[in-house]
DNA sequence: GTCGTCATGTAATAAGTTACATGATTTG
DNA sequence: CAAATCATGTAACTTATTACATGACGAC
């Protein structure tokens, strides 16, 4: 995808709110953000270079034990405006990407031997993941003062969490769809 | 995406369903499947002869007119098979892109004023598209004859459906949550 | 002292987008 | 006869994945 360079906004977000390592913010797409995007350290560590050449980033060096050095980031003026006017353009829609689905779009006949275990696949892995989810809520955000302090988190979360519970119910409809 | 090739399998699939040019391949991203993933025909035309080449698809060539040629492709023998084994094959997860997500865990602060032009422009869009969803599933699923007969295009229709009324109901949510 | 994690990079390849380029046919 | 659509392709570029490569630090 030649897209609108969204890792880049994402490295400013994540840089906005803690500075950090590159290492560092590889792993923040392991909860999550990671519901929504993905990004191994191979792709970051090119891009904040970079983003430091360009500006938006600079660094400083610390040292940890003896030898060990690591580059921590954060924002300059231009990646806070960068970041800010990203904030305020227009969303462009679209992108789900879901393998499953394309798989049963082409599976006309509800007869098909492949649809019962596709699906109990596919129930067992969204109903795991609904309760990671739910158990990762409590967890971040237990009273509703977590909630107020990252408003944002929160409602992604949420919203992941409303995915999986969609999910759940349209795979139990069309278990009952292949009941009659 | 150095993905797992998952565009050749939709190229299969569909003209499993019926053997078709390059632009009618291109066009079919523009409605259902297209809910579910993208390709352009810059990204088609060169698949479709690496597809040849491997031996999973094959081509008429039929004259439209005087002179208009078009290359008419479809299955090989190989390429059934292919298709089948890729259906078979376990689902990777994941792969959501939404931007608008992307940006709301960024606002932490309730009292954003991005908040409400934001989250009006989602609604806005949302609502359109699952009007047109319905539309389209009125449209090709008039009774319960369209759905036997093509029971996979009218799931995938209801999952795009089901998900738009998430995502209302999740931007409501959110209202009514910054309303207090 | 070794195993897991921290930490940073590069190289090769694959996938996807945008722009360039051309020409025929159909519809109004 | 002009505009929309049909039809096919290439080129340049960006983005993303997988694999290769190295080494330090911390805990047990």
């Amino acid at each position: 995808m030649a897209q609108k360079n969204r890792l880049k906004y994402i490295l400013l977000g994540l840089l906005k709110e803690k500075k950090q390592t590159g290492y560092d913010l590889a792993k923040s797409f392991d909860s999550d953000i990671g519901e929504f995007w993905n990004a191994n350290h191979s792709q970051i560590y090119p891009l904040l270079k970079r983003m430091e050449q360009a500006s938006l980033i600079d660094h400083e060096l610390d040292t940890v034990g003896e030898k060990l050095e690591k580059k921590t980031y954060f924002l300059t003026a231009l990646g806070q405006q960068s970041f800010e006017d990203w904030l305020k353009s227009p969303s462009e829609m679209g992108g789900a990407h879901d393998e499953f689905i394309l798989k049963l779009y082409f599976i006309n006949d509800a007869r098909s031997p492949l649809l019962s275990t596709m699906i109990s696949e596919q129930e067992k892995y969204h109903n795991a993941k609904l309760a990671q989810l739910q158990a990762q809520f409590k967890a971040k955000f237990p009273t509703d003062k977590e909630v107020q302090a990252n408003f944002g988190h929160s409602l992604v979360l949420r919203h992941a969490i409303e995915r999986e519970k969609g999910y759940r119910s349209w795979l139990e409809e069309i278990n009952q769809t292949l009941e009659n």
